[in-house]
DNA sequence: GTGAAAGCGCTAACAG
DNA sequence: CTGTTAGCGCTTTCAC
C-alpha cells in the first residue's frame, strides 16, 4: 500500500514528527537524523500526501484556470504557456473552458474551492464582479488575465487593448487607408480596440466612420459574414481590421470568394498573432500578444501571492505590430 | 472562516455524523431531520472540502489528463471535449503537457499520484510501460487516448490508425495517384498510419515505394522541409499523404512556394481534421479523428473504472475521410 | 534535538 | 433513526 510518515518515522526510528521536520526543513535537526531520515525516505519511495497536509493548512500546489474555450487557438497558446511557467514554479493547473457564462464560471468557482486550489487564474470575460470579490474576502488569491480588470484592486496581466486597436489602425492609415472597417465581439477587450481604432481615425483626421459590426462569436464563420456585410455595401472598406485572428481568416475567406484579392484590393489586419495566422494564404499581419510573458508574469504574481503575500500589482503589456501579407498599400482609385 | 460540517451539525441541531450521511444520502434518516440540514446547509452555503474526505478514502474527483502539447490543435481540441465530458460527469481535469519527454511525464505521474487525483488519461507518447503497470499496481485507474496501447489490459480509446492510412492512400489511389509520398513522426500512431499507406499500395499492385521520410516534430514547418525534399528528387510525387494536419499545411506552403498548384499537381491530405484543416486555401482532405466521441468515451471509461469498477475495454473507432480541395485526380502525363 | 498529542474536516463502523 | 468515536496522513505547538 501506499507509504506513509508512519512507515519512514518506523524505519528510520524516530518519530513522525522529527520526519516532518526534516522534510519540510523546519526545526533543529541533528544531521545525522537528517541523514537518516532522507534515507529511508529514498529508500521508501516516500512522497507526502498533499491532501493531508493541505488539511493542517499548507498549500496544495495546484491553481485553478478559468479560460473561455481551450480550443481557441489563443487561448490553448496562453494556456500552455501559463502551464509552462505553472510546472517551473512547483505548480499545476486545473483547467476549465467556461465559454463567456457566468453560469459555468461560478460553477467551476465553486466547485474548484470545494477542491482547495491555492488561487484562481481569470482569463474568462467575468461578469460578477462580487464573486470576484468574494473570494478575496476569503482570502483565496484571484488574478487576471487577458481580460478587463475590474474597478478593484487586483492582480492583473494584461495587454493595452487600447494602444493595440490604436497601433493596428494607424498602420492601416500609414498604408493610406481611409475607409476601414472592424469586426469585433462585444467583451471588453475587443470594445478597447475598437475604442483605439476609433481615436486613431480622430487624430488622423478621418471623420467618416468605418464599418463597425459586433460578431456574436468568435469564429471565421462570423468574421466571413461580416466581410461580405462590408463588402456589400455602398462603401467597401479597402481595410479591415478584425479584433483577432480567427475573425480575420473569415475576413480572407470571405475576399477571396468575392474574388477579391487580399491585400492589394482589401487589407486585413488581425489581433493576438496565433499560429493560425502564418497558415493563411496570404498569411496575416496581425498584433502578437506576448503570450509567453503573459503566461510567466501571472504565474509570479500568483506565487507571490501564495507564497510571499506580496501586494497587489497590474502589469500591462503592450501588444506588437507583425507585419505579413494580407496588408499593403491602399491603391488609390483617383490620380 | 470556512463553514465546516462542525457548524451545519451545531446550527442544525444534529450530529456531524447525521450531517454527512444526508449530504452523501447514506444510512437511514428521517424525512424530518434531513430537510433540517439541507435547509441549514444551503442557508450557511456549506460545500464539504473534498481534500478531507478524500483523506477517508473518497474521490477527489479530478483525473489527471498527460498529453502531448496543448497548444497543438489536435490535441487542444481533443482536451477540451474530454474536460466537456468530464464536466458533465462531475469530475475536473489536470493537464499536463508533456511533449513527448519521458521525464516529464514521469515527474507529472508523481506529482499527480501525490495529489490524489482518481486517475490518469494518457494522451501522451509514453515510453515508460513499468510506470503504467507501477499505477494499475496501486490500483489507479489508468486509461489511454489517441495512442499506441501496450500489450498489457488496460482501457484504450484509440482510432484505427492502420484503417486511417490505409483508407487515405486508397484514396489517393481512387484519384490516380500512384507515386505518393508520405510524412510521417516517429511515433507509433504514425508508424501505424505508415503500415496502412503501405499495404494499400500493395493491395493495389503498386510496386515502387514511394518517398518515406519522418519529421523529427510535428510542426507546419517539417511538413515545409520534406515536401522540398520530395518535390526537389528525380521522381517527385503526385501526391503527398502528411501524417497530421500541421504537417500537411507545410506541404501545401511547400508546393506554393515552389509555383506547384495544390491539388491539380499535388494532393495532400492530412490527419486529424483539426480546425486548420478548414483556414488553409486550399482547403485540406484529411482523415478527421471523431475527438468528441473520443472524449466521451474515454471519460466513461474511467468513471466505470473509477466507481463502478468495471471491466476493461479497449475502444477502437474509425477516423473517417472528409474529401476538401487539396486533392483531386491526377494529371496524367501521358495519355 | 526529539517526541507526544491535538487537530485539520470528513467518513464509517458501531452503539444505542 | 441518530450520535460517539476512531481514524485518514500530516503539521505544529509544547514539553522533555
Amino acid at each position: 500500500m501506499k507509504v506513509t510518515i508512519y512507515d519512514v518515522a518506523k524505519k528510520a526510528g524516530v518519530s513522525i514528527a522529527t520526519v516532518s521536520k526534516v522534510i519540510n526543513n523546519k526545526g533543529n535537526i541533528s544531521e545525522k537524523t537528517r541523514k537518516k531520515v532522507l534515507d529511508v525516505k529514498k529508500k521508501l519511495d516516500f512522497h507526502p500526501n498533499v491532501m493531508a497536509s493541505a488539511l493542517t493548512g499548507k498549500k496544495t500546489k495546484t491553481i485553478g484556470l478559468l479560460i473561455p474555450d481551450l480550443a481557441n487557438p489563443f487561448f490553448s497558446d496562453l494556456a500552455r504557456n501559463i502551464e509552462d511557467s505553472a510546472n517551473e514554479l512547483g505548480y499545476n493547473l486545473i483547467m476549465c473552458s467556461t465559454d463567456y457564462l457566468a453560469e459555468k464560471e461560478n460553477k467551476y468557482l465553486s466547485l474548484l474551492k470545494q477542491k482547495n486550489v491555492d488561487g484562481f487564474i481569470l482569463a474568462s470575460g467575468f461578469e460578477d464582479l462580487r464573486k470576484i470579490q468574494e473570494l478575496m474576502e476569503e482570502n483565496i488569491p484571484v488574478s487576471i488575465i487577458a481580460r478587463d480588470s475590474p474597478m478593484i484592486p487586483i492582480n492583473t496581466v494584461v495587454i493595452d487593448d487600447f494602444m493595440g486597436g490604436y497601433q493596428a489602425t494607424s498602420y492601416l492609415i500609414s498604408l493610406g487607408h481611409e475607409n476601414i472597417g472592424i469586426i469585433a465581439r462585444n467583451i471588453w477587450s475587443n470594445r478597447e480596440r475598437l475604442r483605439g481604432y476609433k481615436q486613431a481615425l480622430e487624430d488622423n483626421g478621418i471623420k467618416a466612420p468605418g464599418h463597425i459590426e459586433y460578431a456574436e462569436e468568435i469564429s471565421i464563420g462570423w468574421g466571413k459574414k461580416i466581410t461580405q456585410n462590408y463588402l456589400n455595401s455602398d462603401n467597401p472598406p479597402t481595410a479591415v481590421f478584425t479584433c483577432n485572428d480567427l475573425l480575420g481568416i473569415g475576413a480572407i475567406h470571405a475576399a477571396r470568394e468575392y474574388g477579391i484579392s487580399v491585400p492589394e484590393q482589401l487589407s486585413v489586419i488581425g489581433f493576438d498573432d496565433t499560429m493560425i495566422a502564418t497558415i493563411i494564404a496570404p498569411s496575416l499581419t496581425t498584433m502578437a500578444q506576448p503570450v509567453q510573458i503573459m503566461g510567466k508574469e501571472i504565474m509570479e504574481l500568483m506565487v507571490g501571492m501564495i507564497e510571499r503575500n506580496e501586494i497587489i500589482k497590474q502589469i500591462i503589456l503592450m501588444p506588437e505590430l507583425v507585419v505579413r501579407e494580407s496588408t499593403a498599400k491602399v491603391i488609390k482609385k483617383y490620380f
